[in-house]
DNA sequence: ACCTGAACACCGTTCAAGT
DNA sequence: ACCTGAACACCGTTCAAGT
């Protein structure tokens, strides 16, 4: 009866219900501000309720990633395996945008969870099906997959004007004596420290250094 | 006088010793139990000195990542633009791996410091030295830098009994008919999952890649 | 100047109790 | 079964005060 003054909150309480509050509260606000206090308000209900369906902070979050990567897009069959790679890499870029968890992103954690092996699945199909060795596809596939979360969590998707701002005095403060390369390269425009055409600049490295090194 | 009675903390504190104090609580108890109170307590000193110094708990852990990207040593120059990069990135993993911050690095914030940067010039000095053109040389630092970056955040360094017993056992639970692919590599053996020759194959894929994809 | 305790507004999680 | 408030042991940081 008193339901009926909860809200949303009719439907009954599942691990999918509050994995989906906790991922748009990530969404919406990020990582740090992230709690177990809020995702339970979100939800009209006690802090301690969500302890009945995950054990711990951590094990929501990584529920929240796992229903995140089942948005990842896997791609079409067609093209060469260069194109399925890069199409599904970027993919997996943009929903690594879109909920700013990388950072959060244990190694052994939701990497295994069923969610994100959808991606390692079409991955090392693709490799495999390119003619390489199953011990080649895994390397391969963990050098892509390490270069994505990298961009993800160590390149800033765009600067806002406050930080371009800042960029641009710590680069102006730069000695240029002692790092001469580092000066010239801010001198040639910070955009580059940003550009998402970084992003296809490293990935077509990654795709020619596994023509040429593995069995493909 | 009442200094007589504080251990260590005769001598005078400064931003220095409080960032080694930070960084030595990094090393020993991991990010997760780092805390303004505790590297307090290590310095026998108030929680709110520390603000004279440090704006926020952000700017210290700068400051300390700041001190161990000092640590890296940086390679001979002697030898082909392959070796110099291979050694240098290589050096820059060990000491990631010595202070388990990778996880809390923004992509802004010490990326810019200047012992951050002592690398980057490296780095950018080794390619330019090898023909790279300025922007290309840009771009290729960028991507090794992810690389390395991506590998110490995302790939466990070596798994303990109870991870390896626990991977296992998640492997063993996936579907071999949903995830084929998967379930292969998982068979192999699970130590490609952390193997440190990983890292070498991934590094040299991406040196192989740059040889062809830029102009060196 | 340099340092500080008390206080504020939060955390994750345990526990014993409610329905 | 399913949910919960109170409590514990913490946080980062502001503030007004101490020497």
């Amino acid at each position: 009866m008193y339901d009926m003054a909860r809200g949303a909150t009719m439907t009954k309480l599942t691990q999918g219900r509050i994995a989906a509050a906790a991922l748009a509260l990530l969404e919406r606000d990020g990582l740090d501000r992230f709690s177990m206090r809020r995702v339970a308000a979100e939800l009209d209900v006690g802090a301690m309720t969500l302890y009945g369906y995950f054990r711990s902070k951590d094990e929501l979050l990584d529920a929240a990633v796992d229903l995140a990567s089942a948005e990842i897009a896997l791609p079409p069959s067609g093209g060469t395996w260069q194109e399925q790679l890069r199409s599904l890499v970027t993919e997996m870029l943009r929903v690594l945008r879109a909920y700013p968890v990388a950072h959060h992103i244990r190694a052994r954690g939701p990497m295994l969870s069923s969610g994100a092996l959808r991606s390692t699945e079409a991955g090392l199909s693709i490799l495999v099906g390119a003619g390489c060795s199953q011990e080649d596809a895994s390397k391969a596939w963990r050098l892509l997959f390490t270069y994505v979360f990298g961009f993800a969590a160590f390149t800033p998707a765009e600067l806002s004007d406050a930080e371009r701002r800042e960029l641009k005095l710590r680069l102006a403060g730069m000695d240029a004596t002692e790092l001469p390369h580092v000066a010239a390269a801010a001198a040639a425009g910070a955009e580059a420290m940003t550009g998402s055409d970084a992003f296809g600049f490293g990935l077509d490295a990654i795709l020619a250094g596994l023509e040429a090194r593995t069995s493909i």
